[in-house]
DNA sequence: TGTACATCAGTGAACGCGCGTTCACTGATGTAC
DNA sequence: TGTACATCAGTGAACGCGCGTTCACTGATGTAC
């Protein structure tokens, strides 16, 4: 068949799929992900995703390792260009999570019920959480005390994002915040 | 009508109708929860909520404030015995998480579209985070940064409690975790 | 005490909905000879 | 070059489902006289 015949994607429909849903993923309110939604914008009949995907939580789990790769991107990146790494660190994550909600709380939420049965997902968590202990590690890495005070600071930014997320900290400029919570004591 | 032929609840509907959203917002994945088996669960039929609750959405509402009701309840307590109030106050927050992670993530998830639509909810949180604010400032209550310190402090814990839900620490015992990072420095 | 009436909490049936997933299929593409 | 055939990505119809919500109703309860 033509390209033209499939006006809707181009390339592979899996990629289109996987990239459709990343956008669907932070519009409208929690919930309103739906297969059929992902379909139709790619201009594509519902059952056509079950050749790329075992079911609703595959896709999601593909999204969320695609998102997990751009977040350790993110965090190295803003790491490697930093005077303070840790304060950077602490920006683009919470930076991160401001720009795309909804893909946030996919990858650290409970809409994917068991993360060990996508070891793609795997993966990408554990290569953002290597960028991410680098960054957590930059101030004092050889301190005796350095595991308890590198989850505290992830604590602290993780806490920081979500609590912006959740509304709970109406008001502020969240990269004022980070940047108030990230300053070197 | 007799008591005898309503078997499943006991005193007004209202209550029922909350206890039993309240159990049932902990069970199963997330997502599950419907007015349908509330009413259910209830001995009831599903339009006898409406007579209570404006919608599905002010059901939850009045759950999650319930919630926060517990939750200062919980805090204060936990900060009133203690030696070290921040200490206690970390470990009770994560405790709460921990005990009831479905109600932990309506009272601060997304589930609830606009607060503000809930007066009693939003009083039930201010309420709650008045026994939080006591307990941040506990360590150095007039210290000139008190304010980015208690940012700080409710940053990590918030954190690590919504950290141990989504599995991102597994392995560890989340008291364990709780302690070592309220920790005096 | 008895009766007419208003109130109102709860009922059962029904609405329209969109969902995830399955099924048998079609028709284009690539390969073997 | 031509032909028979296998492959396989995508289709349209259909499945069964449970949901939130509405509607006209019933029947018990309390009140006024």
């Amino acid at each position: 068949m033509s390209t033209s015949n499939k006006p809707y994607h181009h390339g592979d429909l899996r990629s289109t799929l996987l990239e459709v849903a990343d956008q669907l993923i932070d519009e409208g309110d929690a919930g309103a992900f739906s297969l059929r939604e992902v379909a139709r914008r790619a201009g594509v009949s519902a059952p056509a995703t079950y050749r790329h995907f075992r079911d609703k939580e595959a896709l999601l789990a593909a999204v969320a390792g695609k998102g997990f790769d751009d977040f350790g991107r993110a965090l190295s990146e803003a790491v490697a260009a930093a005077d303070d790494p840790l304060a950077a660190m602490g920006q683009a994550y919470v930076r991160f999570a401001v720009a795309r909600p909804g893909r946030f709380r996919l990858m650290y939420g409970p809409a994917i019920a068991e993360r060990g049965r996508y070891p793609e997902l795997q993966a990408a968590w554990i290569a953002a959480s290597e960028s991410l202990r680098a960054a957590l590690m930059s101030r004092s890495p050889s301190a005796p005390d350095a595991a308890v005070t590198s989850l505290k600071l992830w604590c602290m930014v993780h806490g920081l994002a979500q609590l912006i997320l959740d509304g709970m900290l109406p008001g502020y400029d969240p990269e004022v915040l980070a940047r108030a919570i990230t300053a070197a004591p």
